[in-house]
DNA sequence: TTTT
DNA sequence: TTTT
């Protein structure tokens, strides 16, 4: 069925990159989301919602945001069940992007982290560098695949 | 910031009302939403995700929808932590809905509850029945202040 | 950036299948959604927006949707620009969708059209009919491509 | 039915802010919002889409959005019908906002206009300016009627 | 556990 | 008619 969730909020953290044992890139990270409206004591509450995202986005993710980075997500809101330690079942709620857009860098182009050394042993970000120069990290990972609704005129 | 979730599923039981110590009215329920592919075992999967309705939309929902019956929710997605009854603090993710559409009966409209007895001691349900006959419990509730932009003309 | 955008709505008619020159499958139909809320007169109002949908689902949606069917949309709003017949340059919006969901037949599948005969001539539906008995058309054109969400363990 | 949308773009000129003949107040604007995707020439494709805000947010994004900057708006798409000057029937699509976000000034907060002179003769900003440092436009102008779930405990 |  |  339908299952669609949108949100704009700040990374609390370094999104974190990890591989599943097929080897397929997930990232997560949590987005602090400030409800809109402030309760009766005047006080902002927010909410922190874990994300999670695979693949080529994972890496372009986890190359380019960091702590305190606005973002939007496009994605769907999953709950999954697992047993802790105790042996206690825990339900977690996660959304599962299938799109994320850097927010507050740049003119509508997105910069990439300064990463002086690399960012992390288990990253393994593109050797090439993106020659465009507003490279972004929404659209390029699929580049190679366009599919017809951005390549062909409709035929009425 | 921006939180938006819109979500089509069943309901796993009857929405549950109750009122909060200020007298406002709360619906609880569980939309069992199906992945929109299954696993690679070709397994259907599923979230189970709470909902939370207030106010007028509280009481029209308890009354009309009840478990297997099929909607659509239009909210934002809330992380509420509390402390359970062992003082371990538990999150639990559900979505704050701002509208909820009732989807599988009648052809754009929607039909009570047969209803012979009361639905609930707690629940006090409009006691003049709706006299349009596609009574629709989305729009309703609100029909007394309606905003200019469903009233008005654009001055261009 | 991002651009998204959800309907339920009733198809005003039969969708319409067409192939661009390249042979690529575009469905065109116009859903008529309305308004949570009637006018001041107790009208009630409604949008009919024109949806288009590209590839493999373009065909499922040919084959199993008619007038008068509810669905559910899910994709993004488009502004084409065209000069008709009269030099004039026209506007017209449209949302392309990238996920269609029949709602009003079964209980979460969804039947074919009977389509005693061929449904249409240019309308070439896949041969072999879905064993599945609840086949699911917004799930089963992309079942050979699983992504790793949908298959393998988060490794955290 | 259900009719969403959710879109982040840059203005393409200020606002322009209007009233009804019932003295309502109405902004409008035109949303560029980049496609996720280039052409297959590797071109960024744009939509302009119209943007229509009324009430007490009219009055708030004529005074604090400008030409170029970022927004997101989450609202509902409405095809509105009219008669041109040539007697000719014209459909133009516009999306009705009922949150506006602005996403590139400051930290979270949002700066107003300069404002050296009145932003427009038509324009009667509210005279006491916001005490809050951070004021935040998608929130402040409902704060008188907060609704019991920003203000009250879940009875469960 | 949290962001501005 | 268009934004970065």
């Amino acid at each position: 069925m339908l299952n669609r969730v949108i949100l704009i909020g700040r990374l609390t953290a370094d999104p974190e990159l990890r591989y599943t044992n097929n080897g397929t890139a997930v990232t997560s990270f949590t987005l602090a989301v400030d409800r809109m409206r402030s309760n009766a004591n005047g006080e902002r509450q927010t909410d922190f919602i874990n994300i999670v995202v695979w693949q080529k986005q994972a890496e372009v993710v986890a190359q380019y945001l960091q702590k305190g980075r606005m973002a939007a997500v496009d994605g769907r809101l999953q709950i999954r069940t697992y047993e802790n330690r105790d042996g206690q079942k825990v339900r977690v709620a996660e959304v599962v992007a299938e799109g994320v857009r850097f927010l507050d860098r740049g003119e509508g182009g997105n910069s990439a982290k300064s990463a002086p050394t690399a960012p992390s042993a288990k990253n393994s970000p593109p050797s090439a560098p993106s020659k465009r120069q507003d490279f972004d990290p929404y659209d390029d990972p699929f580049a190679d695949d366009l599919p017809p609704e951005f390549d062909e005129e409709l035929p009425f």
